[in-house]
DNA sequence: ACAAAAATACCACCTAAGTGTTATTTATTT
DNA sequence: AAATAAATAACACTTAGGTGGTATTTTTGT
């Protein structure tokens, strides 16, 4: 089977390639530094129907791994998506799979899983989810069902990230150009977002949700 | 020579090894997921003198990588030390020089360069630090020359690491038992060491030069 | 074309955060 | 014993941060 690789550090993608090609089964369509990468590549030599996995590692910079995998899966919905991620957080993994992901890897156990959970998928359509997580997605998918709405607009991302550097107010206006009133309107939304109730709450939630 | 790894990614870590074998002259000396790990093993089994060169990844999680930098330093003087990072943070890079690391690669450019910037360091004792930082390092080295003096007190990093929960002076005089007036002090004096201006510039600061 | 979401901006009000200064009580070190 | 660093506390003052409301313009998604 042929499985695309995204992944953004050379290191550990060069390491993945490495381990998936020591199976026989596994040939590797590809691997890209990112998905903005990945998307203008295909987009000039579509390759259809010869991509049967997309392994991606989502927590990169630039585009969102989540709407890297919505993109992927819009344009080839066959494709087998198998996630490896560092951050073990409950909306991520459920804004994933809600948009389109089978398999979810916790990195930093076994690395032998990948090309376990690579075949699985393959060959059964099984979804492999690391059992920590596994439960608890579980848990939230009888739940509630909606969330992940709540999610940051740009400028809300920008503000923050910018509050996140020890700026202030006057010093976010004017980076952005735009007036103080406005910032205040961006970070006091994002409070309400995050259910934070002042800066520093809202960095480490919007940190620990990844928003940031 | 003998490499010992520091990397808490096993996927990175095996590319890296996968990486340095390719080399006959480097032979791995061992390989950890933490700091911790690498000082709690090595005081059981010293292994004096067979590890020449140091590679570690900083920005893991636990003992910050500095902070293992520093301790390897002390048991090993003589010990070559490759940080591998993901940022390119002045301050960061400074702490670890200070703390005796002498190569400083970023992760994101050719994946052999580590294999260079070790065979350098341990023929030459050449320093080989990526070309965008090392040139503000010289120009910060010209700079100051003195300073990691300036440490936090107990107080001060308890403080420092309940705003960083999102709490409020108020909220912190309560949990420590102490008068409100009295966290604004020792969150004062924190500034003053760390040169920041207001409380999310400290904990990216304290954050980074890992006191907190 | 229309509706919804996002970005922009201002105002008034209040509270929390930050500054400067002074002072006492413990530990720690020399 | 003396000096130093740390922790404690208070007061007066200024500034930055946070709340609630309203309103206009763009952008985006049907």
């Amino acid at each position: 089977m042929r499985v695309l690789i995204i992944e953004n550090d050379p290191i550990l993608r060069e390491g993945l390639a490495f381990l998936l090609r020591q199976d026989k089964e596994i040939s590797i369509a590809g691997s890209f530094t990112s998905s903005e990468e990945a998307m203008r590549s295909l987009a000039i030599s579509p390759a259809p129907g010869v991509i049967d996995i997309l392994l991606i590692d989502i927590g990169l910079p630039g585009m969102s791994g989540i709407e890297c995998i919505r993109a992927m899966k819009a344009r080839y919905p066959d494709i087998g998506i198998v996630v490896l991620t560092l951050c073990e957080d409950d909306e991520k993994v459920l804004s994933a799979i809600r948009a389109g992901a089978s398999s979810y890897l916790l990195r930093g156990n076994k690395p032998w899983e990948v090309v376990e959970a690579i075949k699985c998928l393959y060959h059964e359509g099984g979804a492999f989810i690391s059992p920590r997580i596994a439960r608890r997605v579980l848990a939230m998918l009888k739940g509630d069902g909606q969330d992940t709405k709540n999610i940051l607009t740009e400028r809300e991302k920008e503000a923050l990230t910018l509050i996140g550097q020890g700026r202030s107010y006057k010093e976010i206006a004017g980076l952005l150009n735009i007036s103080i009133e406005t910032v205040k309107v961006h970070v006091k939304n994002s409070y309400g977002k995050l259910q934070a109730g002042n800066r520093t709450d809202a960095l480490r939630i919007a940190r620990l949700k990844g928003y940031i």
